[in-house]
DNA sequence: ACACTGACCATAA
DNA sequence: ATTATGGCCAGTG
């Protein structure tokens, strides 16, 4: 089932590279990857991780408005919100508040 | 190979 | 403010 290279395999790397307390973007993993690689496609991996049960920090990552758009894909209709809340993101109106500050981009 | 979808982003009106 | 459209490209049928 696995490709010589699996493009989720890739997302999953620098997804699990967020350091606790911080969040990530779509645009900047897939600007990471190489620009011809769509934003949409890290939401599409990041789904397909849930689905695999893997322990991907999915709930770091949000869009470019720091806006919780994956907030459904969650069990639980606020998961997404606790979890970052959690780990001292605070989220307010399903936006990351001092987005700027909380952003993580990959090296 | 083709059609369609998708957790985005930018621009236009 | 909202709606539409194009681009982007992997996955699925």
């Amino acid at each position: 089932m696995s490709s010589k290279h699996d493009f989720f395999n890739r997302v999953y790397d620098v997804v699990k590279r967020i350091p606790y307390g911080k969040v990530s973007t779509y645009g900047a993993i897939a600007a990471h990857l190489g620009a011809k690689r769509s934003a949409r496609m890290v939401g599409f991996a990041l789904n397909a991780s849930i689905s695999n049960g893997s322990a991907i920090p999915a709930h770091r990552v949000v869009n470019r408005d720091g806006l919780l758009t994956g907030k459904h894909h969650f069990p639980g209709v606020n998961m997404m919100e606790e979890l970052l809340k959690a780990e001292g993101v605070n989220v307010i109106d399903d936006r990351v508040v001092n987005f700027g500050d909380h952003l993580w981009v990959p090296h």
